[in-house]
DNA sequence: CGTTGATGTCCAC
DNA sequence: TGGACCTCAACGC
């Protein structure tokens, strides 16, 4: 579920609801119970994301970091507040509104206000496994199946951010950061598919825009970093940071642009639709028909068009 | 109702 | 390189 997109978009509902009064801050599960009184009681002054990671700085100078891995999620419940521009942006008229989020999938489920009963009450009691629940008076955040959740000062913050690539959405100058990756890409051996997918190359990419980044670039994965022309690198950063900014508005993967407003709705509401080659193994390319490949590569499923991407 | 796999990363061997 | 982590939807029977 988490590229990057969805963490951008994570912070940005954190610090809509979270960020400013003294939350309630517990691990019902009990595997965070330390960090979590450590942070109890305080306000959250900041979140932002890098990548695929979070931060939530507090008052006390303490650093919140999740990361989600590969089925993490958070929970939203009681006030949501639109973060969005179009469907509703912050701090727009759209009211906020009582309903639940972010819970698996490249979607976001909005679950009914009333499903399971979860909202009879406020706060709903936890269900399953909650790692961390951050709760003021009006939300709740509930944070389950992280691969990372702890509590840092901000020199060990700084030490993570230090080893990733430049994350666009968290960059002022896209062409500096696009430099970097010029070079951490153009230097090495390694096939550019796998260092798309490497977070100390170029932050927030994972296995679908890997994918759809290189098709659309009409990029062999298996070419070697230091064989593709810099100016073609170039052109995948500004790509991924076009991609990205998109999926932060819409909350989805879409990445045909041969689609207009009518198919770009249907491809919204059906993920079958949403892609060019990702988890479409067999079925015809959509430019060429030539049937989509799936190979392994680094342990993960890599999907491209044989005959495009050359 | 049991099995499988997934948008991720780390660690041991 | 393979397994662990830890969650749940999708699928098969």
């Amino acid at each position: 579920m988490p590229e990057g997109h969805t963490v951008h978009r994570i912070a940005l509902q954190v610090g809509a609801d979270l960020v400013g009064p003294p939350l309630a801050v517990s691990s019902p599960q009990g595997r965070f119970a330390a960090g979590a009184a450590r942070l109890d009681g305080q306000r959250m002054l900041e979140v932002h994301a890098v990548g695929k990671q979070l931060f939530c700085t507090f008052e006390s100078g303490d650093v919140l970091r999740v990361h989600l891995g590969l089925y993490g999620a958070w929970d939203f419940y009681g006030r949501i507040t639109p973060i969005v521009d179009g469907q509703a942006a912050v701090g727009s008229m759209g009211a906020p509104r009582l309903r639940r989020v972010l819970r698996m999938g490249e979607d976001e489920r909005e679950a009914p206000a009333d499903e399971g009963g979860l909202l009879a009450h406020f706060p709903p009691d936890p269900v399953g496994q909650v790692r961390v629940r951050l709760a003021s008076a009006e939300s709740v955040a509930d944070l389950r199946g992280p691969s990372a959740c702890e509590v840092l000062d901000p020199q060990e913050v700084q030490a993570v951010v230090d080893r990733l690539g430049p994350d666009p959405a968290s960059t002022e100058d896209l062409e500096a950061a696009g430099a970097v990756v010029v070079d951490r890409i153009t230097t090495r051996g390694v096939a550019v598919g796998q260092l798309l997918m490497d977070q100390s190359v170029v932050a927030g990419i994972g296995n679908i825009y890997r994918a759809e980044l290189l098709f659309r670039a009409r990029l062999d994965p298996r070419t070697p970093g230091r064989a593709v022309p810099g100016d073609v690198v170039r052109a995948l950063w500004r790509d991924w940071a076009t991609l990205l900014a998109d999926g932060i508005r819409d909350g989805a993967i879409l990445t045909r642009e041969d689609l207009d407003a009518e198919g770009r709705a249907a491809a919204l509401a059906d993920t079958a639709l949403r892609h060019w080659v990702y988890g479409r193994a067999g079925l015809p390319c959509r430019v060429c028909g030539t049937p989509v490949v799936v190979e392994d590569m680094a342990a993960r499923k890599l999907y491209f068009c044989p005959h495009c991407q050359r």
